[in-house]
DNA sequence: CTCGTGATTGACT
DNA sequence: GTCAATCACGAGC
């Protein structure tokens, strides 16, 4: 279950790697609504998120935190780790855990025959706060995250306010 | 618990 | 050459 992301914009979004125009790396956020947007960052890591937007406008949310549901144990080999609440809480951790790499940049998140499949889920009401995005030094005004406040799932990035 | 730092690759200046 | 939408680990409180 999907428990904290951020939303990114494009060319008015300056934290927005969209925001510089089309690269080899960030095509898939100039395409098709409802697709995966992959990237490896930092020379070892790989994020997710959903591309948003159609048709000339631009948009993806970044998936920053999960709670793990089905198969923690094959997530607990993936990531070497043990503890639940830290299986998943970070954009690196839970591609790590899921096994999730550029070969599945650009798959369709909505069919059920996709390696990536993202549904709606049934459940009672969510308090969802917003903050800040984390780890980017521009636009730092906009609070584009947001996540589950009562949930132990959340990443634990530190936050810094102006 | 918080804080500082090294790892490691690709995109861009 | 610089830097990044991060993480693990160790020091110190």
């Amino acid at each position: 279950m999907i428990v904290e992301t951020e939303a990114y914009g494009g060319f008015t979004d300056s934290a927005s790697h969209a925001f510089k125009g089309i690269t080899k790396r960030n095509l898939a956020m100039f395409g098709q609504e409802g697709r995966a947007y992959i990237y490896f960052i930092y020379g070892s890591h790989h994020c997710l998120n959903l591309v948003t937007k159609n048709e000339g406008e631009v948009g993806a949310v970044l998936i920053r935190a999960i709670e793990p549901a089905v198969g923690v144990d094959i997530m607990r080999k993936n990531r070497n780790v043990n503890e639940l609440t830290s299986l998943t809480n970070g954009p690196g951790k839970l591609c790590d855990a899921l096994a999730i790499n550029l070969t599945l940049d650009k798959v369709d998140v909505t069919l059920p025959s996709s390696p990536i499949m993202i549904s709606s889920r049934a459940g009672p009401e969510r308090k969802v706060a917003s903050s800040p995005r984390v780890g980017i030094t521009s636009a730092i005004r906009r609070k584009w995250r947001f996540y589950d406040s009562d949930s132990e799932f959340v990443s634990r990035a530190r936050l810094i306010y102006p």
